[in-house]
DNA sequence: TCCATTGTTTGATAGCTATCGAAGTTATCG
DNA sequence: CGATAACTTCGATAGCTATCAAACAATGGA
């Protein structure tokens, strides 16, 4: 039925908990910068490596917080040698951008 | 310090329940036909006579529900009556879709 | 005043989840 | 090969949460 309902839930789900937030919202920054330069992925590892200092969480939670973020279908990876590289998954960005779109806001002219 | 991220995934945990999604939904689809119609509130207890019946869900949880949107600032409300009357808080609605959109699509032309 | 409507409060509970430490895995380096 | 780096998997746990039933509260008619 409301497979679209469940999808959304899922994702919103996925940024519910604030370092998982901090951590698409730094594959999305990255991701940005890196469509300017027209490199379109980024090194997760480095990130973890970071977060882990950053956000005063363990490898275990980050990676865990990775999985979610993929099975949400918010950001995907591929493996290169020991690092895991994230992008974000523009399509899925994009209707949950569209979600929040109604009535078009005409713009206090 | 991160008082964004936090009210961001506060948001983003409100409507991580489908249910909450589909009432939050249901608002921002009467919200906007409103608008259209220079109405800019839609009763709530007229949905949430209905959601007891649709979501199948009692109206505890309905009500808690309510109480959830409205503390993470998705929604307002003000009684008259016997009924309950909800809105769509469109700021919040525009910080969200901003959230989710990062350097512009050049929609592939 | 009595009753029905509409919603809220109050526990209670089953299930989920964020996090951890410990151990495992895979790739790189020397 | 041995060691280090960069994760991942596993098992456990504390805390949250969606939902319910039961009881309460406030309002608006008859």
């Amino acid at each position: 039925m409301n497979k679209d309902s469940d999808m959304l839930a899922k994702a919103f789900r996925s940024l519910a908990n604030p370092n998982r937030l901090k951590i698409y919202q730094a594959f999305a920054r990255s991701w940005d910068e890196g469509r300017q330069t027209s490199v379109d992925e980024v090194p997760a590892g480095c990130l973890l490596a970071e977060a882990i200092k950053r956000l005063n969480i363990g490898a275990p939670t980050v990676s865990h917080h990775i999985r979610e973020l993929v099975d949400a279908g918010l950001i995907t990876t591929h493996r290169q040698g020991r690092q895991l590289f994230c992008a974000i998954e523009p399509d899925m960005r994009e209707q949950l951008r569209r979600f929040f779109t109604g009535a078009e806001v005409t713009p206090d002219q």
